[in-house]
DNA sequence: GCACCATGGCCAT
DNA sequence: TGGCCCTGGTGCT
């Protein structure tokens, strides 16, 4: 269920429990098979997220691109993976040694095994190998992630500025800003007062870069807590503990309840293919 | 127990 | 525009 939070988390997982080791590859379901007997063996040796990419490097030569889509998941088993948890990384504790290594749950494309940890991979939309200069090439087609320290959100805002299509539709493209889904898109407009239909060309570079500050604050505390919460502590029933999934957004998956703010029910269209949330009451801007 | 849906994105048409 | 990848969560029975 990867934005890019979660894709962030995942590749922290990866740092502290793979990097710098040499891993055994293999591929349990047989689909990159020909893949993993490349990087069999090898030692991890740089972890990168950018949007909703994750990039893994064997030795010098090899880039591993791992993208989840709708329906991917690493699956962790091993010693020391508490506190990476929740949501994309399901763990379990497999510091007993008859039950390590455990068997592959469904169809694993890859797995990956220190002898102390295993990453197994299953219903990635990408799982693939590039080389250096491939991998140099896939990075330039990427967009601005918020979460990163050498994002310029100058670069989105031209290529947004110079765009007909609806502000809402630019959000979730990868080559413009990286790491952005239907969840972040729906709240970070309703936050930012934003009417969806907006044209890109249209929109101010203040109103761009008070989106792109409030995308920074949601994803890193996307990165934090392990999920996405959208909602302003104000703007939610007050109670102790974690906020609720139902609690979380101010608009998405609300379609027909009345709006958080104003009361006004929840509207909901397909644009490009996916659902749509806004209030037409609070977002005139 | 099961049908349906979903936080993506690619590709054929 | 729709199929597909092929998983987990949800809500119905």
């Amino acid at each position: 269920m990867p934005e890019g939070h979660s894709v962030r988390r995942l590749a922290d997982a990866f740092v502290a429990r793979f990097q710098g080791h040499r891993v055994a590859a293999s591929s349990p379901q047989g689909r990159f098979a020909d893949g993993a007997a490349i990087i069999d063996g090898l030692t991890l040796s740089q972890v990168d997220a950018h949007g909703k990419q994750m990039f893994l490097r064997f030795g010098n030569e090899a880039w591993l691109r791992v993208h989840l889509g709708m329906y991917g998941m690493w699956r962790f088993h091993g010693e020391g993976l508490a506190g990476f948890g929740r949501e994309s990384v399901v763990l379990s504790d497999a510091s007993a040694p008859e039950s390590y290594p455990p068997a592959p749950v469904g169809a694993v494309r890859l797995r990956l095994d220190t002898g102390r940890n295993i990453a197994d991979l299953s219903g990635p939309s990408a799982c693939v190998l590039m080389t250096p200069p491939e991998h140099d090439a896939f990075l330039a087609g990427l967009g601005e992630d918020p979460l990163r320290e050498d994002a310029d959100p100058a670069k989105a805002y031209a290529k947004i500025n110079a765009s007909r299509m609806p502000i809402a539709a630019l959000l979730m493209r990868q080559d413009i800003v990286a790491g952005i889904g239907n969840l972040y898109r729906a709240e970070l407009l309703f936050r930012a007062r934003l009417e969806p239909h907006k044209p890109g060309r249209d929109l101010t570079r203040a109103d761009w870069d008070a989106l792109w500050r409030d995308g920074g604050e949601l994803l890193r505390e996307g990165v934090r807590l392990g999920r996405i919460v959208c909602t302003r502590p104000e703007d939610r029933p007050k109670r102790k503990g974690p906020v609720r999934r139902e609690d979380s957004f101010y608009v998405a998956h609300r379609a027909g309840l009345p709006c958080r703010i104003c009361g006004t029910p929840v509207r909901s269209e397909t644009m490009a293919g996916r659902m749509l949330f806004w209030c037409e009451t609070c977002q005139v801007g």
